[in-house]
DNA sequence: GATGAAATAGCATTTGC
DNA sequence: GCAAATGCTATTTCATC
């Protein structure tokens, strides 16, 4: 944690995962600071870096991306070079919408969406000739829980 | 796609999905129409579920979770009671921050959250004694690609 | 059926305390 | 961090295409 954050923070954290579509007037009020008080915490946390960004967060199938998956990759080889090949590809790849190294049985996780089958093997392919090796795919079935704010 | 998305609708997904934190005013100009049409369309885009929600993003390390982990579940059942156990059981656990059934080599996926080694362990343990039979622990090291927009 | 322009009420943001 | 003040913005209304 690098940066300090006192109640009134954390409160302002939890109602901005929530719900950041609201006046800083809402806001003041529930945390029971004047707007401009609530204005300059709101201002900081996100200067500080703890707020990275506000945004929308859409339905993927509303959206037009009725396929989504899990992919688990290993590397052929581990070597700063291949990696950095294998960032610059996942990166450049709209349909990747998130991806991190891990440490575990695999080597990167990654997440995809597809307007359709053909669309995700074409992602499957271009990431194997781009260094994975082992590709293993887990179709998003259903919501367990969505994404839901970090526990602060 | 559940929704009819003409040019504007998309522009406006494109523009919300990466900074909704600007007046609407600043939409409009952005994509050309008066301030008035304008909301009515990013109000139509909530109202029919394409954007779920407008939400703060935090870097998890900076809000005080430093270990983020995937876990790939397999259940040691697969009757609908056990399934909803272990739904529950998820849906209760603040650290497990997001969860999705998939079809795959494993049942489930999972994102958790921890201030500290024990804390995870205790989350392990837990989804243990709650029907999980195998979990395989993803410990990411490092972002590839930040949670991208969705490439509508 | 949706847009644009005008009008009002309310908000964001600044300044001084 | 608060209170007051100003300049904009959100939001509604109504005419319009």
């Amino acid at each position: 944690m690098a940066v300090k954050l006192d109640d009134v923070d954390i409160l302002l954290l939890r109602e901005l995962q929530q719900d950041a579509d609201r006046t800083n007037v809402e806001l003041a009020r529930i945390v029971g600071l004047s707007p401009a008080g609530t204005l300059n915490r709101v201002r900081r946390l996100k200067e500080t870096g703890v707020v990275r960004r506000i945004t929308a967060r859409l339905d993927p199938a509303q959206a037009g991306f009725p396929l989504q998956v899990y992919l688990s990759v290993t590397l052929a080889r581990h070597d700063p070079r291949a990696n950095r090949t294998f960032e610059e590809t996942v990166r450049a790849m709209p349909q990747v919408i998130a991806a991190d190294w891990v440490a575990g049985e695999i080597d990167a996780m990654l997440l995809v969406v597809a307007r359709d089958v053909p669309e995700l093997q074409q992602v499957l392919v271009r990431l194997s000739t781009r260094g994975a090796q082992r590709l293993t795919t887990l179709l998003r079935l259903e919501e367990i829980k969505p994404a839901s704010p970090l526990p602060v």
